[in-house]
DNA sequence: TCCTTATTGCATGCTGAGCGCAACAAGGAT
DNA sequence: ATCCTTGTTGCGCTCAGCATGCAATAAGGA
């Protein structure tokens, strides 16, 4: 996949992790290669099931440990996207996630968009929104138009 | 608690249950009790907790099961606060949850405001924004004005 | 090369939520 | 007022997602 922005060139991460007392190990770069190759909305077993295609015997708390060494360090964050689910995307993505109620497609505000309504909502509110942690629930507008007659039955394929 | 609106009067709700097929139990008047005591952001653990003071015997399961019936008669929703956490609103309160990422805080974006909001990402992507299922992350005045220091560092107190 | 200590693998634990089933009861029919 | 259908309840169990304690292992500075 696209190598991504600076930040998450796989060595230039590790080398970050190093920097901060931790260690380069090799299931860190095959967790680091895996979230690569998963972009852009794994979720941790995405992660663990793409590493484990090639390396069988890492564990799935290795995946989840390292998810969180590269959350300290600021690399990557967490979004949840609705009950137990939640994906890794790396921290330059810089706008809300999006995801549809009814088709439950995952895709991303424009980061344009998002400054406005952040500018819109800091000045009339003095609320700073920020783009992590959760996802805003936003009906595509393919579902939008195929839907128009129920309100708000549809087929609730997020909870 | 503020008896809130006219569709959250219990009475009202339990005869919609019943006209939807449902049973009007002793059980669903006192989760609907606890619901309204509980507002404005009780989560089910709440609820069950707050039934239970005066009924120990009443089931968690059944808290929840109430809780799904209601939301399916589009009396409630559930809004995702994090994690394994989520709360419980009424239908009618027609704007965003926002959970401050430090103090972890919950309130309301205004309607107004999430009108606004509403309309502007419309126009600008075609995606309708809903106000259910995920709270909006944004740092609130207090906690922005004290951590000008920190920039995504802060006390994760959502995560 | 050595030695400290971060990291791993494994098993186990935890939390929020949901389900199957038999017993029970709401409430329309009689 | 009584009956009978069928939605609900309480209980125990399951499940998914995520985290953690511990002994063994290995990174990497000295």
């Amino acid at each position: 996949m696209s190598p991504a922005s600076p930040e998450t060139s796989i060595d230039e991460v590790l080398e970050a992790m190093r920097a901060a007392g931790g260690r380069v190990t090799m299931q860190r770069r095959l967790v680091l290669d895996a979230l690569i190759a998963t972009q852009p909305h794994p979720s941790a077993d995405d992660v663990t099931a793409y590493v484990k295609k090639s390396n069988p015997e890492l564990h799935q708390s290795t995946v989840y440990r390292t998810l969180h060494a590269l959350a300290d360090l600021g690399v990557i964050s967490h979004v949840h996207l609705g009950h137990g689910r939640s994906v890794y995307h790396f921290t330059h993505d810089a706008s809300p996630h999006l995801v549809c109620p009814s088709c439950s497609t995952v895709t991303h505000l424009g980061a344009d968009a998002f400054t406005a309504v952040k500018t819109f909502v800091s000045e009339s509110t003095g609320f700073e929104l920020e783009h992590g942690h959760f996802a805003w629930t936003a009906r595509c507008p393919a579902c939008a138009t195929t839907e128009l007659t129920g309100t708000s039955a549809g087929d609730p394929a997020i909870e």
